[in-house]
DNA sequence: GTCTATATAGAGATAGAC
DNA sequence: GTCTATCTCTATATAGAC
């Protein structure tokens, strides 16, 4: 694997569980097994790998959720893998993940306009994802619910990164299948 | 106001909008008009500035909830104020504030094991005034869910504190109202 | 592309005068 | 209780050899 990946695996896993801010070229150089100069060659700046970053799991995450919204699964089942997805970050690897825009999310302000620019878009971009499983689960039937798609949406997104974010700080990932699991109750036929 | 209380009013503000880890003495020496070394006088270590910051904002936090959860009024209402005290910290000064427990969340592990512990309490006693609310709510009919009602108040919390997150990320307050507003269109009777 | 060496800035923290 | 002065450590970043 070519040492600029190498870079950008580790600073994501990083970004997931102690943040960006909390994040340092130390870290990544002792993880890589490079010097801190080194990193520089890859990415001028700290902003430029952060920026890297988010195109790089923006990218990744919009290619799996585009292949569950465009599968032939019900509607129920779309939004299931969708959530699949929260949760298997939550629970990827030895340290509890969170997702990176989520953390991201809450260092926004720290952030570069080019940045924090990404955060927001990634945000309405699966709102928007979403808003459609669940017209389409309106129209399949195996989803029903009160109010308007967009609304909806907004409120599953925010869940799901707020269910990431109370399930670490509760050092307890089960409390996401919880939470989960609720919703899919208040919204299935 | 006593210097100690302007620290403290300071800091939380602080980690309120860029995070524990991105704030420093030296931001609340420059707010509060003291010198670095000053702050080190009422607060030895970073880390008891950041104990007692939350020390403070629980206490005050569950004595405003505890007052919505002792009240007269429907079930129902008493969620509105709840949900209100959220939006009301994300209206509240010119910068957008965040939960400064759900910023302390997402930097839960780089927080001191004592902090660390208060987080995750702090969400534990939240959903259990919320779980007290639903079964009120229940009985006096004013709200209507699938599911049990700890199940469904950690997802309200999560709700909460996941839309804050998010609208600050969207740079859209409004979000939240649009989001909380969904809520209650599901489990309003 | 990676290294050593270094620059520069900022962090949290301490000692001791006033 | 606040100050000046200083310490130590770590941060991001750069220059130039290999």
């Amino acid at each position: 694997m070519d040492t600029r990946t190498q870079i950008l695996d580790v600073a994501q896993a990083l970004v997931q569980t102690i943040g960006a801010n909390a994040m340092s070229y130390q870290h990544i150089s002792e993880a890589v097994g490079i010097r801190k100069a080194s990193i520089h060659h890859h990415f001028p700046t700290k902003e430029a790998l952060i920026d890297a970053l988010i195109e790089r799991y923006s990218e990744r995450f919009f290619g799996v959720v585009d292949q569950i919204v465009a599968g032939r699964k019900t509607a129920v089942h779309k939004l299931r893998d969708y959530i699949g997805l929260f949760e298997g970050t939550l629970r990827d690897g030895a340290q509890d993940k969170a997702c990176a825009m989520g953390m991201l999310g809450a260092e926004v302000r720290t952030l570069g306009e080019a940045a924090a620019d990404r955060v927001s878009q990634f945000y309405a971009q699966n709102e928007r994802r979403l808003s459609t499983i669940l017209d389409e689960g309106r129209r399949d039937g195996t989803l029903r619910f009160e109010g308007a798609s967009p609304a909806m949406a907004g409120l599953i997104f925010s869940l799901l990164e707020g269910a990431m974010l109370v399930s670490r700080g509760r050092n307890d990932v089960e409390h996401f299948r919880v939470v989960s699991d609720q919703l899919l109750k208040l919204i299935r036929s």
